[in-house]
Parts: structure tokens; C-alpha cells; sequence
DNA sequence: CTGATCATTGATCCGGTGATCAATATAAGG
DNA sequence: CCTTATATTGATCACCGGATCAATGATCAG
């Protein structure tokens, strides 16, 4: 007994790696302690050594799942254009993040609807809300001086991006952001 | 051993409700053949003698979740108004049963997410699939005459009322109607 | 009434899962 | 080198879920 020791990050990374793939790969369920170890080339038992338990392995991949889906709120380097063409573009880099990911998203809608605990839930939409938060200052200088509210806007802009997340797991070949993007022109102010 | 005799029809629609029941309120995981034996006041072998398999109960759950779920398709006696009306309130239709059938939607996106065998896969899918075609025609003479594309605007309409959905399900005291429906006036064609 | 068919029961088997733990190997400090 | 703390192993436990099945109860045709 005993092996080869690793630092505690290295390790929990390891084991986090393989459990994330085999999540992506076989879904949620797929994701066992000795499927897991097996996969990172390890004993059963040091799954729980450095996660306490299931529930605490799932945690911890909720929280790279989050980190690593819903944290692209950060605009790039075009920051200061025209409200419209800012929440265009926005929106096109989310639609074009989601024909690359579209099986993270798909894992974190997984987490929403088969992991109904609080602990799960709370934080996924923690995180939601922060994403719809995200778009709601430039969709109200979108709307301003029209007679449209900017929240109601960035609730439908928001919708519209997940249901075609749906979309985009789905049937990831079929989907188009242009569509939609040409589409929701019908938004852009007149004025 | 043995006990009341029941037609065919009449356990089997006892045995589904029991399951649907437990699904709604506890998640698709408390789905058990125990589970759902006890809830529905019988022998947990009876049902398997009634559906085969646990897959079986799941499949016929899903046709019930379907049927109910995603067949308001057939518009009102208010079928003949101008197009843009008739989007409208088909839209709106949609949105409003959200409120109500929010728990059965959610379902349904559990059964998607969690069960990824084809089998259950496909028929999900087959049913967006007409969710989405309902909506073809409506939008095809709406754009009519237009630069606008019909199919372009039902695929988004679809993937608004989805978005909606999850927000629906998420917080369903704060999810409001008309705010996407006053957003979506954007879309009615000026002419 | 009788026998055949169908519905029903509940005990039981088997496999997989989360979790625990004593034993052991490795690394670091003096 | 010895000691101490920390990783790691793999066997093992208890539990639960799907599935099976012999035994038994109900129902009905003849």
C-alpha cells in the first residue's frame, strides 16, 4: 500500500480532471468515486481523502464549471463603442462561445436540473444572476430616451442566449448565431 | 399473497400518476420502483409486471410529460386575426401556461438532461422539433414582404419562450410576461 | 364447481455506490 | 537515521436500487 505522492493541489486537480471529463463525456451519473479514480490512475479511497465526500468532489467541479462557462462578462479590448454595437457584441461573443462549449453548458444545465439541493443551486444561480446582471447597464443606454425599459431588454437578450444554448446542445451543427444575431436587430433603437 | 384485481389500464395510469407525482415534488432520481410502489399503495414487483423495465416507466412518464406538456400547439378559437396578433398570442399563451406549468417544464429538462439515452433523447427532440415548426408558419407570413427571414424569427421566438423557461423555473414569483412581450413588440414588422 | 388465466405479493438475488479504516509508503525536520 | 505528519492503498461495510420468481389471490368461461 501507499504510492507516489503528489502536492494536495496537483492531486485535487487530477482528480478534478478526471471527473470533469467523465462528466462531459458520460454525464453526471457516470461520475462515481471509482470511475473517477480509475480514470486519474489512483486508490478509491484518496477521492474522499481530499473531497470528504461526493457531494464535495461535485462542489468543487460546479465551481470550475462556473468559473469556466459563465465568467466571459469581462468585455474585451472594444470596450468603448456605441452602446448598440456593444451589446451586439456581447451577444455574438456568447452565441459564438456556445457552438465551442456547448457540452459545458450542457454539463452545468445537467448540475441544474438532476442536482436540486440548495447547495447547487444557489450557487448556479448566483452565478446566472450575475450574467444577466452583466448585460443590464449597456441595455439601458440602449433604451435610453425610448420608451423601452433596459431591464426588460437585458431579461429578453439573456433568454434569448439560453434558449439558443438549448439549441446549441441540442443540435450543435445546426445552430447559427447569425440567425438569431440578424434577427435581433429588431431591437437596435431607431432614433 | 395476491390482492385486488385492477384493469390493465387503470393500474398502469395509478402506478404512472404515483411516479409523476414523485418526480414533480422529489426529482426524477426519487423515481424508484420502490418509491413509486409504495406511493401508489402496491407491490413493488407489480411494477415491474406493468412496465417491464424501470426504463419502460420512465419512457411512458415521458409520453404523459410530453402530451401535457408541449401540445398547446392547437391555437384558440382566435385563429383568424392578422399574423403579427396571432404571434403575439401565441406567444403569450405560451409564456402565461409557464407560470403555471413551470414544475412540469422543469421536468421535462430533467428528463432531457439526465437521461442522455437516445432513447429518451429523441423524443424530446422529435417534440421541440413541432414545438418549433408550430411556430413556422405564423412567422412566415408575419415576415412576409419583409428583408426579415420567417424561419429565422421562430427559431428565435422558440428560443425566447426556452429562455423564458429557465427563468421560470428558476424564480417563478419574479418571472413576468409582459416584459418579454413588451421587449418582443421590436419585432412586429412597421410597414 | 372447476380449471385456466391474469394480477399481485413479498422475499430474495445481485450489482454498484458512498464511505470508512487499518496498514503502509513517502516526504520533511531535526 | 529516526520521527512525525501526511498521502495513498485496497479491502471492506452497509445500503439501496433494479430485477426475478414462486406462491397466492382474484376473475371468469364453460
Amino acid at each position: 500500500m501507499g504510492g507516489p505522492k503528489l502536492p494536495e493541489q496537483e492531486r485535487c486537480d487530477a482528480i478534478l480532471a478526471a471527473a470533469y471529463q467523465i462528466a462531459l463525456t458520460e454525464g453526471l451519473d457516470a461520475v462515481t468515486a471509482r470511475r473517477v479514480a480509475t480514470a486519474a490512475g489512483i486508490s478509491p479511497g484518496l477521492v474522499f481523502f481530499h473531497f470528504q465526500s461526493k457531494d464535495g468532489l461535485l462542489q468543487a467541479l460546479l465551481d470550475v464549471l462556473l468559473d469556466g462557462t459563465l465568467d466571459a462578462l469581462t468585455d474585451p479590448d472594444l470596450a468603448k463603442r456605441a452602446p448598440w454595437d456593444r451589446l451586439e457584441g456581447m451577444v455574438r461573443v456568447e452565441l459564438e462561445r456556445l457552438a465551442e462549449y456547448h457540452a459545458s453548458v450542457e454539463l452545468l444545465f445537467a448540475f441544474y436540473f438532476s442536482r436540486r439541493e440548495d447547495l447547487f443551486r444557489d450557487r448556479i444561480e448566483v452565478s446566472f444572476g450575475r450574467y444577466l446582471e452583466a448585460f443590464v447597464p449597456v441595455c439601458r443606454e440602449v433604451t435610453a430616451g425610448t420608451a423601452r425599459s433596459g431591464d426588460d431588454l437585458a431579461a429578453t437578450v439573456v433568454a434569448l442566449i439560453q434558449g439558443a444554448s438549448i439549441h446549441a446542445i441540442r443540435n450543435p451543427s445546426s445552430f447559427n448565431p447569425e440567425a438569431l444575431l440578424s434577427t435581433m436587430q429588431a431591437f437596435r433603437p431607431l432614433r
